[in-house]
DNA sequence: AATGCCGATGTTATCGATAACATTTCGGAG
DNA sequence: CTCCGAAATGTTATCGATAACATCGGCATT
């Protein structure tokens, strides 16, 4: 209403309600012992006045604050940024604010400076997108007592983790393509300091070796079209080459060009086989078989990790992991 | 060090240096009137014991943190993505830390509910990538005195405002299909309600009219692929249609899988035209022509018009318009 | 009826910084 | 050599919440 005046403070409300402001503190926590009929009455100051709590004070005194720090780098690939929003939903929903803290890269004294602000704004816990193994090294910045989960991190670490089956994921899509009639299938990976593109070389060679098939050079690459394209070229020129499986959709779409470019029909001659489900994907030419992940599960059950390390600081390292679907479009149908 | 005693604060460092916590403070804010000698003396101590500030603390003191708060819809989209990835870079810089909040729709009730939690954290200052004019309704929420910064949001606002000028990206566009020979261009919008889909239909039907051109009918999606697919099904139909602008990349995907199923050459027989130039554009087939958005330039300068306000209140309300920039590949060559 | 305990509430201390005011120090003018 | 004003520094109050302890009734127990 009057912008002027300053926001009401807890005595303000503990005025009108004519109790203490540390009541008044009580409702507002929840705690037990007070009584039903004081707590409507101080409920209903603190709707009359809009009374709104200052998170500072409350930080200053619990040393703790409503928010939670997301460290990630490039948060503009597909998969960071959906799960960054992702998260972000879950953790307002529980009344938790998000920082983020991006890095152009994941070495130690990026990290160290990003969760050193965190730290300044005594975040209650910190959510680490920890793609390379860099990121976990830099693991010894973060305080002890400080809860932490990482998404897509070292799953041998130990530490609380949530990430996608990457293994079962690649399992999944290069056993499609074998299926499908394909002698062997070759993998255009992310590189190869990320763990995930580590788990997809991991299912897909070990799906060759099970199946008997032989195992093709790995090629890899960046995350960006740009590089599938300047693989595809080469892959393009090989008439051997009849089944491929990248890590990426970008990468799927680079290659899905050259292949173009030299006449190379897919799913006719070559059929391609991508990673993650972008929403375009279903509108490359031809729609794309792919592995999508469920970023929203991902992020939901990172943040119940990190609600319950909250709760109770018994250290239970969980460790969730989230399977991944195959989805079957025009680049690589079930039979050729 | 020792991780269980609680981190030093201001008194340790005092102490420390032998003098009251108040000059530690004019220290740390660059006060005047303080000897370079003890200056010295102080800094010492805040290396020796890694003393950082509680900004809690001063957060409640000043009723104001070193966080900015960003106010989006929907950040998996490039253009958002990307935007709030470089104005958390270039905040950092400047020392402050960011906090997110997505809203899945920009009615006045949602952001209502995310500026109040923005509110609650005592942010510094407000960035809102308001690209629909329900979100600059929603302006009401906001108190007078906050620094406020608006992204995308309605030119004619006379608010703080930074814009990529859509205007004239939709004509370099459209100019660059006509120039190329063609005696009309059609235009696939983004919903109408959002400000950069009336800039680019303004700056499309411009150019046409200036040209006497005829104005075909306007046709309008949503911003993904699958609509860009639909819509381009029924355009790859019209033999008189020869020349095609986008609202974004991924419409332009759609449509150029439409044209690519119906048998249409582009651009031998459809000329296509996007918008955001997404990393990928350039491996699309063909490789698409765009306007390339300058997103980390509209970021860094909402960054300083905000920065701007928290420092003289004095409520300049600048608009910083950003040119785009045509970007000339094979879907829509200079000749055809 | 006295005792004791517990539920409900109030009082005071505290977090760690800045603001406002008080005090000391120091150099130069008279 | 004294005095004055500005520069340098110190003291105390304050922000708005929670924590810890204090108090006050009433009800069950003996």
């Amino acid at each position: 209403m009057d912008k002027g005046s300053r926001s009401p403070a807890m005595t303000d409300v503990a005025r009108l309600a004519g109790v203490s402001h540390q009541t008044v503190s009580r409702v507002l926590n929840d705690h037990p012992n007070v009584k039903e009929q004081t707590r409507i009455r101080v409920r209903a100051a603190i709707a009359e006045l809009g009374y709104r709590p200052n998170r500072a004070a409350r930080a200053l005194v619990t040393g703790r604050s409503q928010l939670i720090g997301v460290v990630a780098r490039n948060s503009t690939l597909f998969g960071p940024a959906t799960m960054l929003s992702e998260f972000e939903q879950a953790a307002a929903d529980a009344g938790f604010a998000v920082s983020v803290g991006s890095v152009r890269e994941l070495d130690r004294s990026s990290i160290s400076a990003v969760v050193d602000r965190h730290l300044d704004q005594r975040v209650a816990g910190l959510v680490v997108i920890a793609n390379t193994a860099s990121a976990t090294e830099a693991l010894a910045e973060i305080p002890e007592d400080l809860p932490v989960v990482f998404i897509d991190g070292d799953p041998s670490s130990g530490r609380p983790l949530v990430t996608v089956d990457q293994v079962a994921g690649a399992r999944a899509a290069t056993r499609h393509l074998l299926d499908a009639g394909h002698e062997t299938v070759w993998h255009v990976s992310g590189p190869t300091d990320w763990f995930d593109s580590a788990g997809r070389i991991q299912g897909w060679r070990q799906t060759l070796e099970e199946a008997g098939a032989e195992v093709p050079p790995l090629l890899s690459a960046d995350w960006s079209a740009a590089e599938g394209y300047r693989t595809g070229q080469m892959l393009a020129r090989m008439p051997e080459v009849t089944a491929i499986f990248t890590a990426n959709d970008h990468l799927a779409l680079g290659i899905l060009r050259a292949l173009h470019e030299r006449g190379r029909r897919v799913p006719h001659d070559v059929s391609v086989v991508g990673f993650d489900d972008v929403p375009e994907a279903a509108y490359f030419i031809p729609p794309l078989t792919t592995v999508r992940q469920a970023f929203g599960d991902v992020a939901r059950a990172a943040l119940s990790l990190l609600l319950g390390q909250m709760r109770d600081d018994s250290g239970t390292a969980d460790q969730i992991v989230v399977p991944p679907q195959l989805i079957v479009r025009e680049s690589a149908p079930r039979r050729i």
